[in-house]
DNA sequence: ACGGCATCTGCAAACATATACTCATAGCCG
DNA sequence: CGGCTATGAGTATATGTTTGCAGATGCCGT
């Protein structure tokens, strides 16, 4: 591999000429300039970033942590982050955490000795997750948490309006004349969830309707468990009567909205035909499958653009202190067939 | 940020015993590790992984090249790779292409600089992207090709068995029947895609039917671009007679079967009812949307792994020589509901 | 007491680069 | 034509780590 000195010494000039060259920090004329460039082309030369960042101490990096890669949300969030870190000239090295407390101190660790100058955390559910996150900031690392707010500690977050995005799915659903809602949460420990929550209670009361602890089904980010818990809560309840089945059920979020058709199929039910369903998160992206399910999507992309520009704007401020930054975007409803809005026609593609 | 030396003053050691607990090459005392280890704790510290890049010449990092991480197929070879690397300590940056060349050749170059050990690439369609990879080569970076082959170079590869999987998917377009199967491929410079076609000629010959060139649609990767293609076809077609328009369709990747998909919605036309349909790639994993796609499903995640294995090889025998790997894995054929084997109730949830 | 061994220290030389600094050169004006 | 000023070239040092080596220390058995 090439270094700056064979391409100096094939130029015929100082190392720091090439280095001027480089950078553009320092003025060089154009004669040398030429001849730098040609030996680079010709030696197929590319600066050692890993050198150039032990000397700089820079390592233009920023790390961002994810549960799971393969869970269709996250790709766009790191794409929206490497957007706006490639901007920057920074670049993004993800990880996965695997939703788990103890691979997350592993990946954040991994993050720190490749010296990323930044993390973007999805942190993991667990008080243990977030205990992690103090030493980070002492160190000086800027961390910005997106998607999942930690519950008690000061931190930038970036997130979708949780508490008014439910409010709209559940209103929803109201205004279709529903009355009895069951909501199907991940770990209330989450303040996302909690605020989701929260809207739901909101969009109920401005329906007039009670809030019945009884519909409130709390559950977990693992699948299987989703669906038993989903398939329990339905089954073995009377069609009317205090106790009765609901007419709609609303999903917190992606992963409980799987386990939730998971836990219909298993039950024998169909939606919208016996249930409405709405959720959190777009399931698949695309309209050409039925049934289409009505969605309060997130914006994927725009929040890990954003979480990386407050990250980068730490990074340069050089400084974790002066006020948190929480910012908070819309989300959007895509009303489909799942809600029972709109009719559905034969199975197989149709025209909606 | 602590380093080293700050470690050996704290525990009261020199820089080296701390250098040799750290690596585990020297026998230390265990008196004297464990002073050591404390002293890491009390300081938090994270060895300089930069430092340590430069100093021993290994970044323990692989690259890998994706068109675009949002597209499923392709989180599941990172997790893939992801998992074999960090089996062996390595990390893995990943970057997207986007499918463009010119995007390409700057994700390489950075690649490079960050002196990742060996490159995993899905190639950008057109020689161009095909040119850039012998200078890699020389440069004694090894590169392992994954999912699509390039023509016109000799590198390894790792992908499905091509052939097999698309004669396995037709062939069952046939046994159903389909006497008129229509084929839509992406751009055929790619070796993958022509292996696809043969299948697709060997399975219909094994049929004892003609191959008609007017059934072969080659299309791009460029999902607008397929769509108007497949509807383009697909109209102006009788019913009957000698250009009678396909009664099966069989895509060869995601991209041309949502646009294909598409196109069909565009033209008004249901699978399977009005056409069967049979397609390379999942385009969504949950089996509880409608129409349920046949599919000929690639183990993403096999492909991301063992291609790993293969780079971590090379990257240990630190030559680029020896004679060429070409990996294939088995596909799987998924019968599901738009290839007509399974008739289709209602829309809606329904058991299978 | 002493040799031998295991363990540890301290030092120095890399690794490839950036950068502040010094030095050289050329142009220019008086 | 001499000295001054720009401007550009060259040089030395530092970054955090690994690694090898020479020497120091202490402990054990004889």
């Amino acid at each position: 591999m090439s270094t700056i000195k064979k391409v100096a010494g094939l130029a015929g000039v100082s190392i720091g000429t090439v280095s001027h060259v480089l950078s553009g920090s320092v003025p060089v004329s154009d004669r040398l300039r030429r001849k730098v460039l040609a030996a680079i082309r010709d030696l197929d030369y590319h600066p050692n970033h890993i050198a150039r960042s032990l000397k700089t101490n820079k390592s233009l990096t920023i790390g961002i942590v994810v549960p799971d890669m393969t869970i269709p949300f996250f790709p766009h969030v790191i794409q929206g982050a490497e957007e706006a870190a490639r901007a920057s000239g920074y670049s993004i090295l993800a990880v996965n955490s695997g939703d788990n407390s103890a691979r997350q101190q592993e990946v954040l660790s991994l993050l720190r000795s490749q010296r990323v100058e930044g993390i973007l955390l999805v942190v993991a559910p667990g008080p243990a997750s977030i205990a992690q996150i103090p030493r980070i900031l002492e160190s000086g690392i800027p961390l910005v948490c997106l998607d999942r707010v930690p519950g008690g500690i000061e931190i930038d977050t970036v997130c979708v309006e949780d508490r008014q995005a439910a409010a709209m799915g559940v209103s929803h659903l109201t205004s279709l004349g529903h009355r009895r809602i069951a909501i199907l949460t991940g770990p209330l420990t989450l303040k996302n969830e909690q605020e989701r929550l929260n809207g739901y209670k909101a969009a109920l009361e401005e329906a007039g309707l009670p809030v019945e602890n009884s519909l409130i089904w709390e559950s977990t980010f693992n699948l299987d468990e989703v669906t038993s818990l989903c398939c329990q809560h339905l089954s073995g309840r009377s069609d009317s009567g205090a106790n009765a089945r609901p007419t709609a059920l609303f999903a917190t979020n992606g992963v409980t909205a799987l386990g939730a058709l998971r836990g219909l199929r298993a039950c024998n039910m169909t939606t919208p035909e016996d249930i409405a369903f709405a959720t959190f998160d777009e399931l698949t992206v695309e309209d050409i499958f039925r049934p289409s399910i009505t969605s309060v999507v997130q914006p994927a992309h725009a929040i890990g653009h954003k979480a990386t520009e407050i990250l980068l704007q730490r990074i340069e401020a050089r400084s974790n202190s002066g006020p948190r930054i929480e910012v908070r975007l819309p989300a959007q409803l895509k009303i489909r067939e799942s809600s029972g809005a709109q009719r559905t026609g034969a199975a197989g593609l149709t025209i909606p």
